[in-house]
DNA sequence: GCTAGAGTGTGGTCTGACCACATGGTCTGA
DNA sequence: TCAGACCATGTGGTCAGACCACACTCTAGC
């Protein structure tokens, strides 16, 4: 406990975790820490800073669901708050949260999502030598003999887009995507069930998928954008239809 | 996530903070909470949920920094945790720490902005009646009489381009527009700070400002992509020349 | 009627105590 | 010498209880 008496208070006396919170980010700003490396032991930032242990853990918390570190009890190298930087999760929850609480409507996060896409194949349809190869292989995956199921080809489908994000190069418009398409996870899969002809729609989407990659690959960036767009606007289009939400 | 398979199988048992996580946000996609309700007190949230209190609390934390609810000591119906639903300021945290922590490149940050903010004006320039009032009123307040310092200014420019995503309509755009507009505002500031002539730069800002606000007025979507798209690259371009930082 | 004070309920914080767990060293027996 | 069992240690995870500061609400006294 730090001895408050005659501390002369800031405007806003910031709150306990906050002061750890700062203190971390000044860390890795100043590059004290950086990915791989680990936090000092709870116990120990609490003493350091003057600040009670619960305080210390909840700033740990923040840490740990904005991505910035993965947490692990026990002893050893392995165990403790270590620095990660993966923004993904974090993203996810912010999107999924935010949607849940009607500060994000699902149409906007739909338009969202649009907008990046389409600059992602964009941008690859731009580049010289764009690397597919995980959105090939993707894309062979789902189209082997032994039928899918709906949720396997979504999960699938989802993983072929975001290949597409992480392509380009971009880390924050790929962790957005990803988070984008996370938040609304129910409800595609939802619209899913819905479909008149399931079958009929994965052959449309696989036909769709290989006529965004010959897009790219013919550097054609227009159409990129065009067939992208009316990927998802189709798909969307059609399960909302069926969808129960009326908007 | 993977499989839907809801066993009771727990690979990994579910810790006691993610379980309050997981009840709100049930409640909240339920309906049980809605934007301006109160959570319950973090007390008797702790008993009804048969975790302590330490725990609720690690969740509410978590709540406030993704901008879910605000949160006020005391008494009475101002106090307590309410469901608030703002994500800029979670965006932006999300963001700044990931930046801090090398999970996002400024380079990356930076382009991420110009495509949405493109897809932003290209959306005004294609409305049919934009409702650009906020974006005007903070063209006038930095063409007044009196001169702005360089802080001044930046600051009104931040409210310009937010404005301008507000005026999309799109809260998602709005808000990680926001969020990766303040986790580079150092860098921002700190250029600004680098340029050779800031008047020079401040007069060449205001016309490309009204230049965008033009084009959309024209019904000009091309016009208005370029426009910002100079815009931005210019401002970057420029500061990057004298910034310490070589990448 | 009005005001000053007590009362109440809230979040914010700290302390101390356990637990489960992973690791790493030590001891024991073959 | 070495392999295995065992225990000490340090970590995060959790809980219970105690205060504090604060904002509101009620009420007694004027």
């Amino acid at each position: 406990m730090s001895t408050k008496s005659a501390s002369i208070a800031p405007i806003e006396p910031a709150r306990a975790w906050e002061v750890v919170l700062q203190h971390i980010e000044g860390d890795l700003l100043s590059g004290a820490l950086k990915p791989g490396d680990h936090l000092p032991p709870e116990r120990a930032l609490a003493a350091e800073l003057g600040v009670g242990r619960s305080s210390v853990r909840e700033a740990i918390r923040v840490l740990e669901v904005l991505g910035l570190i993965r947490t692990a009890s026990g002893s050893g190298p392995q165990s403790g708050a270590i620095i990660v930087a993966r923004p993904t999760g974090g993203m996810s929850a912010l999107v999924r949260l935010q949607v849940a609480a009607h500060g994000f409507a699902v149409r906007d996060v739909v338009k969202t999502r649009l907008v990046l896409e389409s600059a992602v194949v964009a941008e690859l349809a731009e580049a010289r030598h764009p690397d597919l190869g995980a959105a090939l292989e993707l894309l062979d995956a789902m189209e082997q003999d032994e039928p899918l199921t709906r949720d396997e080809y979504l999960t699938l489908d989802q993983a072929f887009h975001l290949a597409l994000a992480v392509a380009s190069g971009n880390e924050v418009i790929a962790s957005m995507m990803a988070g984008l398409r996370d938040s609304i996870e129910s409800y595609v899969r939802v619209g899913a069930g819905n479909l008149p002809s399931w079958p009929d729609t994965e052959e449309r989407l696989k036909a769709e998928h290989r006529g965004i990659v010959a897009a790219i690959e013919a550097h054609d960036a227009d159409l990129a954008r065009t067939r992208i767009r009316q990927h998802i606007e189709t798909y969307h289009a059609e399960t909302k239809v069926s969808s129960i939400h009326p908007d």
